[in-house]
This record gives structure tokens, sequence and C-alpha cells, in this order.
DNA sequence: TTGCGATGATAAATCGATTTATCATAGGAT
DNA sequence: ATCCTATGATAAATCGATTTATCATCGCAA
């Protein structure tokens, strides 16, 4: 591998002043003839800078990890995009890391730091974790942001306005008519589970829509859980004409029970899932979606880390707005 | 942050020999007693080694990157789960990386391994990338490893016996009865998709099915593709009666465009998918699955990587085998 | 002519773990 | 008593980039 020094030597300078050059420091006083061979000798030379000598010198690695409990989760693409984007443009690095090893190893988030392997996470905890279970999870001086889960606590966190995606789901089955909606959530130890569900209530209680413990469930976002959920649903005596599901992969299970007991979407229920996939599309009938900015949460979580001004901050991201993409699942009650 | 050489006052010896104790150093002398009290004072001060001062000096990060073309596809948990588990048990760390980033950056992944961030680099090329282009992508002398995509060449590389996958679906079809089965498959440039094509003409042929252009597709793996497909497909004078997907993810999207002209699986055609993820098991009807080994996929890679013995070599996962998972979305022909 | 500030560049220390080369000391053999 | 060999441990070099402290040199003012 070419190093430094060979660079230095090759524009005969010295180490320190092709350090300066090819690292950019505006402080540096070196003549444009200098600099001009520095960089040309960098080039033709094809040096990349050693990053373990680098972040050994410099005490950081300019790399972020991104933990999710599940990266081939719906909401993850976009989110990684996001964060990616922002983390290039400030010449970061991230790496992707699933949160299941969390539980398989309590100690691989302290070690990855303590190891000086990054220099920040950014963490969305496991869904149904206890939030209290965060504080062991990472070292007392660890740059994190916990976003997507709870939104309060002893360090940063960005959420997203689920109560604004879940009143637009509402308000669109109220205007095709709906008066028995239920909804179908997310675990009810999590913190997005229960922020979720507080929307639905409340926004049921504005439109003065009835709000039935029957019609609620709090099984998880998975898609096992959402059709678990559907079971649960169907087998009252009374059933909803619409559906609001949490989480797009649940909203796929509903849909399979729904299916399996000849039923018919949206003709006998109608249906509304969080977040919007490429697979939202690809069901039958397509689902009706709203379209969270997972996008601008990942960068807003890179950018919270990074610019670490003001200690802990708890953040939700309001715009762009949850945005309803309207498909074939959603129709007006039968009757 | 504590550094070997606190451990190593407190344990009143020398920074080497705690290195060496803390290393596991076999070949090292070193009385009993003082093992343990070098034991005993990293116990105690919580010491975790610098990444960045080890991997300079050894020259070797212990991490490997795992770049898979999409990591919310089907394939990639089972996968990144295998890979993950074999490097752990070998101490080693994964990192994970969207190979999409190679499109945006070409010189991403050389500059990861020129910057020595890792070690070695199991690479799955994106859908439809000519085998040619590997070349540029890495720099001659990086351990790599090409899964899932090409078979031969100049680097090392594992595949699934996508024969045996397409012949298991094969027979099933035809133990149900069926004559004219279709194929829907990866694009026409990449080498899983030629292999998963080549296979299905020879199972066909062995069985003395006809084997028509007409009901062959290749345009890619992703959902939205296989329901170009299907519009494709469907829309011949002579339609099959049975379809083999070389993805899942292409037969949710042929589920939704057969659901969108009314017709119905598996009365009027019958569907088998290539990979078993939930999802097929949430669709309406859940789908008739082929089960790849890409857990031991992954696994064979790390190892292949590590255990770099024999230069380059050329794999196949053929055990365990194939895995048929009969769902409701095969049933015998209609008439 | 001497002195001083600005300018351009470098020597050398540093980051923390690993490893090579050495060094004591004790015990055994001659 | 002397020499030799294990044994146990350490000093110091090393990896490559960064950065602090220093050093020349030139131009200009006093």
């Amino acid at each position: 591998m070419v190093k430094l020094s060979d660079v230095a030597a090759r524009a005969g300078v010295s180490p320190a002043a092709a350090s300066r050059v090819l690292s950019g420091d505006s402080t540096v006083r070196v003549s444009e003839a200098t600099r001009q061979r520095v960089m040309v000798a960098a080039r033709e030379l094809d040096y990349v800078p050693n990053h373990a000598a680098r972040s050994l010198r410099t005490a950081r690695t300019r790399t972020l990890a991104l933990v999710v409990p599940d990266v081939t989760s719906a909401v993850f693409a976009e989110l990684a995009g996001g964060a990616e984007a922002e983390a290039a443009s400030r010449g970061l690095a991230i790496v992707l890391g699933r949160s299941e090893r969390l539980r398989e190893d309590g100690d691989w988030l302290r070690r990855l730091v303590g190891e000086g392997r990054i220099d920040g996470v950014i963490l969305q905890l496991p869904d149904g974790t206890p939030p209290a279970d965060l504080q062991s999870l990472v070292m007392q001086d660890t740059p994190i942001v916990v976003i997507n889960s709870v939104d309060d606590g002893p360090v940063s966190t960005i959420v997203l306005d689920d109560a604004a995606g879940i009143r637009l789901a509402l308000d669109h089955l109220r205007g095709l008519g709906h008066h028995d909606i239920g909804f179908i959530g997310g675990l009810p130890g999590s913190a997005t589970g229960a922020r979720r569900e507080a929307a639905y209530r409340s926004a049921m209680d504005e439109a003065g829509l009835p709000v039935s413990g029957e019609w609620m469930t709090a099984l998880g976002y998975a898609g096992t859980e959402g059709r678990a959920a559907a079971v649960e649903l169907l087998e009252r005596a009374s059933v909803p004409t619409a559906l609001v599901v949490a989480n797009l992969n649940a909203a796929l299970g509903v849909l399979a029970e729904i299916h399996a007991r000849n039923l018919r979407v949206p003709a006998d229920i109608s249906i509304v899932a969080m977040h919007d996939v490429w697979y939202a599309d690809a069901t039958w009938p397509p689902i009706t979606t709203v379209r969270m900015p997972l996008r601008e949460l990942g960068a807003a979580a890179v950018a919270a880390l990074v610019d670490d001004t003001a200690g802990v901050t708890h953040e939700v991201i309001a715009s762009p707005a949850p945005q309803l993409v309207v498909r074939q699942s959603t129709a007006g009650p039968r009757e």
C-alpha cells in the first residue's frame, strides 16, 4: 500500500506538509506550487489514507453505526437511504447493524464503541423493548440518538409524527363514511405502540366516534403478529368496517387472514396501513397506506449525532407531513 | 478509555506481557500467577482493546464486509444470519453494505479496502451486472468471494444449486399434472438468471415437456418486474397452467397482476416461487416455495474468505438440498 | 546593518497495541 | 566454581497519519 510518506517523497516535501495539503487543512501555509505537487503525487500513486492510523491519531473514525431491529423490514431501506445520504454529504461512513444482536449479545454495542470503531450510534430499539433497557445498552458517554421508539429520557431521540399519520388514516376512512374503525397496533410495551394508540384514541374521540377496547389489538408489527391480531378481531361479536394497521408488514398478515375467512377487502372491510413500501402495491388488493418521512428521519438522526451541540434533545420530524397513498383497500362501508 | 498500559500497570507487569496474555498467545512464557493478575486487572478496569491501534499494528481488522444488492430483500436476512454466525464463531465482525452504492460510487469498495477498513469482501453483484464489471469493482489483491451470481472467473465464487431448486419446483408441478409450465426469470444479463433458465430448459426437456419461448420472461427479480413479466405472459395467445417464478419478490408482482385480471390462483394458474420468506405465507393465496440453503451460503462465504488456502475456488452449496414448501398456490390444472 | 514579523516548511512526538530482540535469574550439568 | 539452558519478563521499535513545536529564509523597517 502507498502511504503518506511515499506521496511526500515523490512530491519532494515532508509528510507533515503532505498531510496538511491532503486533509484540506485551511489554516495551513503552503505555496500553491507545493500544494499542486502533493496533489499530483497523491493522484499518481493512488494514495488512500490508512484508516487505522488516522483514527488512532485523531481518536475519531468518522463512522456512525445505524442499528435497527430488522434490516429487512419495510421501513428500513428509506431510513438507511436518508442516513447514508446525509452522512456522505458530511464525509462520514455508516455501518449497518441488526439490533437483534443486542439480544444475543448485550455487550455488542458497548464493545463496538469501546473499541473505538465508531463515533456514534443511531439506534432503533427492538420492538417491545422497555425503554428502561436502553440504559444498559450503551455507555454513559456514547454519542447516541434513539429513533422511532422512545421520545424522552436521558438520551437524544427523534421520532416520526405518528399522531399525524394515524389521524390522516382516520380522516380518510371517516371521509369514506366509516364509523366503526378498529386499530391494530404494536406491542404494548413499546413507545411507538403507545404513541400510535394514543393518537388513535384521541382522533377517534375528537371525531365523536366510539372507541371500543374490543376493536384494538397490540400484538406487534410483524406479519404473523398482524395476522394473529386479525384472528382476534374477526372473532368478536361485532366487527369494525375498517381497520387502521400500524405497520404495513402487519397489514399483510391481516390481509391474509381476511382472505382466509372469505371476506373481501374493501367490500367487507377497509384497510389503511402505516408506511408505504413497494409491496403495498403488490398485494391483493393493493393497500392504501400513509407514507411517513423516513428518509428525513434518517438524515435528521445523522445531523443530530454530529451537531452534538445542545446535549440531549427530543425531536419530532414534522415535515414533510405524512401523506396518504390511496390504493384499493379502502372504500365506503357496505350497508 | 482504559488502555493496555493501564492494565499492565495495575497488574504490575509490562505492556508486552499484558498484551500476550490478553490476546491469548499460546507461545508466550508467563507464570500462571502473572497471567491471573493481568486477567483480573483487565476485568476490573473494563479494558477493551483499541481497534485502530491493533489493526494499525497487525494490518488486519478482523472485519469482513457483506455487500448485497438490497438489504431489504427476501433472501438477505438468512444470508446475513448465516454469515454473522460463522463470523462470530471465528471472532470476526461483519459490516453490511448495500451494493447499490457501487452504482452511485464505483470506487466505494476499492476505497473501503484501500483504507484498510476490512480484510475481505463477500459480494453479491447487483442483479443484471455483467460479470465483466466485476473486474473494475475490486483491486487485484482484495480477498473477495462473489456469491449468488457468477460461478466462474478469476475470483472465488459460491452459488446455490439453482438447478436443483428449479427441478424441485418443476417436479412438484408435473406431479400435480401440469404440462404447460412457464418460467419467470431474472435479468438475461445476470449469471443467476442464466443458470436458472438453463435449469428450467433442461428439466423440461428431460420430462419431455414443451419449452416455449413465449412462456419465458427475463425481466428481473423485483416485485414490479415480476408484475411486468406477468403482463407480458398473460397477454399471449396461449397461457401456461403453471408458473415457476425465480424469486419470491417477483412472485408477489405476478400474483397482483393475476388478481387484477380476475384470474384465480391456483384454480386458473399455479405458482411456485424460489426462496421461502415469511410473506410467502401472508399473501393470498399463500405461495408454494422452494427453500434454498441461504444460511449455509452465508456461512460458506465467510469460511471461504478466511480459509483462503487454495486461491480461487468455485463452490456450489449442495447441502442441505433445496426443499419444497407446499402452500396453496399450487393445484392440478383445471380441465 | 540589525532586528523583526511573516511565510513556508520540517523534525519529532504522539496515538495504543503488538512483537522482536534482549536481558536477568535460577537451576542443572560439567 | 563455571558454563549453559530454560524460564519469565521487559525495552524499544513499529504500524501510518496527524500535529505541535521549531526552524530557516526573505523582505522590510528602523
